[in-house]
DNA sequence: AGTCATTTATGACTCGCGGTCAGAATCTTG
DNA sequence: CAAGATTCTGACCGCGAGTCATAAATGACT
């Protein structure tokens, strides 16, 4: 191994060893009430050593962010790939969502203030960017099952699929807004998934029944 | 007139220019970037006399959004009162919204960061106990524009008023948030409109068929 | 091994802002 | 006008993100 690959690992390591922290610490208190210093104490180096290797404390969330959001494009790839009626597809999807929200409310605060706010958070033109496309990445699954839903007969056409991607992912935000943060926490997840799963029921089938 | 009367005249004068220079500013610039500095210089006052009238920032604005909240309910019980058809009113409700936001989309984003944090806003008791009923005030309207429609035959029964009011109000905000900071500005309106009432439409019509 | 350039680490410091408070200014009352 | 009550002021505090002068570590070269 050349110096500067070694160099490289060395420094991988610091990056993870700072992100782990940072993961424990964010999940566990929120954003908000965690600073850079708690971050670097946890990881047994000085702050200035943190902005070393990230720009600022959003981007160190932006990374923990992106990896969730990548561990969840694989699932609903899977979910995808198996091919079921469209409507189920989706279904899978938005009850997915819900899990991944479940087990970690903050982590939808972020991505909901992420959309909210244009300026966006304090990133790298990069970070910035990758962000965007793996969001996007999620939300297009739904335009593809769309899709393969009017293919295989199960939707009509012509219909506005932008429309309806639009419309079901707004519907699946919305609805986990309104039940993530507020009554009984234990029964938050049946309230959720079963508000979801009657929307999207409703929903796909008026969706259905368009301009017969 | 009393002396006591007069200084409760006068110090309801005062807290109306803090709120009328802090609105300029809020909606000029957004929440996070003014200042308490600056709104104290243009109400002509000093900063800890606006502390002497409020109890945090975050209380000034909370009474920005309550007047306005409270605007539109008056809107929205006109809407009611009007009797149309169940869906109709719905619908109208649901565009109201938009245009409300549309006008300030700062609000829409200032709402929804009250819906996602618990913990809420450093507010009196008293402003957090008043937000939170105008707020469910409003999403009421729409139960009780469910139950009409049920009575008048326009939807099924038996229906979970709560389940379709939750996931009206969620699809309302959830495209209202998906399109409220993106795409050129001069078309949000048209767009988020279109989606809108496409999304209700197939919805309510779905609704409608439900369990014949 | 010793020198020196370069990379990496440190933590005291600056900056901005929300919020406080001791004391000054102004008003009320007798 | 004096004394007390009320209102106002702006210097000050605390806090946390981000910076930077300085120090330590590394490793290439002799």
């Amino acid at each position: 191994m050349g110096i500067g690959a070694r160099r490289n690992k060395i420094r991988e390591q610091r990056r993870q060893t700072i992100l782990r922290a940072a993961r424990k610490l964010f999940f566990e208190k929120g954003f908000k009430n965690v600073t850079v210093e708690s971050i670097a104490k946890k990881a047994n180096i000085s702050k200035g050593a943190v902005y070393l290797h990230f720009k600022s404390k959003d981007e160190i969330y932006t990374h923990l962010l992106l990896s969730e959001v990548d561990r969840h494009q694989k699932l609903i790839k899977s979910i995808v790939e198996e091919k079921n009626r469209a409507s189920e597809s989706i279904r899978k999807i938005a009850l997915s969502y819900v899990e991944f929200f479940l087990n970690d409310p903050e982590l939808f605060r972020i991505l909901m203030n992420y959309m909210l706010n244009p300026e966006h958070l304090d990133l790298t033109e990069e970070m910035d960017k990758k962000l965007v496309t793996a969001v996007n990445r999620n939300i297009d699954a739904i335009s593809e099952l769309i899709n393969a839903g009017i293919e295989a007969g199960e939707f009509p056409r012509p219909i506005n699929v932008f429309h309806h991607r639009n419309i079901i992912w707004g519907m699946i935000n919305g609805i986990i807004a309104l039940h993530l943060f507020t009554g009984p926490e234990e029964k938050r997840g049946t309230r959720i998934r079963n508000t979801l799963e009657e929307g999207l029921d409703i929903y796909l089938r008026g969706l259905k029944e368009q301009k017969k």
